[in-house]
DNA sequence: TACTTCAATTACGAAAAGTAAGTAGCTTAC
DNA sequence: GTAAGCTACTTACTTTTCGTAATTGAAGTA
């Protein structure tokens, strides 16, 4: 990839919030925690990939992963304090796809 | 893909913010028309993407192509109004970025 | 004719995404 | 006691998209 002048803090969001089903999976976290299967039956993704992106989004610190011992086993996951602060962003969006689309 | 329960306008315009590179060209394109050298030398995306991206913009009727029959060619792409109705999205993403990153 | 510039386009290997089947831990049913 | 079910993943495999680099085409210039 070629070098660029452009803001690496801006091009990291645009990684982060435009990586496939990311902003979809912190919209539905939005409306609060939620289980695994939950997230995958709201949205068109696999399992494959929303394990893969739950964890790259605890590891950027905007979800959180909590695993209650219960039988079956419960897992929830919910947005931290940095994943609530992409509200106004994922808004935005809807609010843009309402007027435009 | 599976069914959803999404509605498919938020969704639609997760896919185009959310393709890859999409934003950071209507980025570039908000400081006015550019032609396509420009973009390519402002982002570090590759003259075949950058070729396919802004087809697919021209096509949603958010980028608009001008081609001026100079010596050499110089073909100009700027926002419509759509397009320009993008800038609250990127400019929330920017402020976000700037916030937590 | 050869050479330059710009705006693409093509070819091809690499990376990411989609699909579907399998695993692990624990419980209830038979 | 083993078979079946539930949940949350994980693995294996195919398809699509991306990244790099070379090439094309049009139009003028040396």
């Amino acid at each position: 990839m070629k070098e660029t002048a452009l803001c690496p803090r801006l091009s990291k969001a645009m990684e982060l919030v435009g990586k496939r089903w990311t902003a979809l999976i912190i919209y539905q976290l939005l409306e609060g925690p939620q289980r695994f299967n939950a997230i995958e039956s709201s949205l068109p993704i696999s399992g494959r990939l929303l394990s893969e992106r739950l964890k790259e989004l605890e590891k950027e610190g905007i979800v959180e992963r909590n695993v209650f011992s219960e039988v079956p086993i419960r897992v929830e996951y919910s947005l931290t304090e940095k994943g609530h602060s992409l509200e106004q962003v994922v808004r935005e969006i809807e609010e843009w796809s309402k007027k435009w689309l």
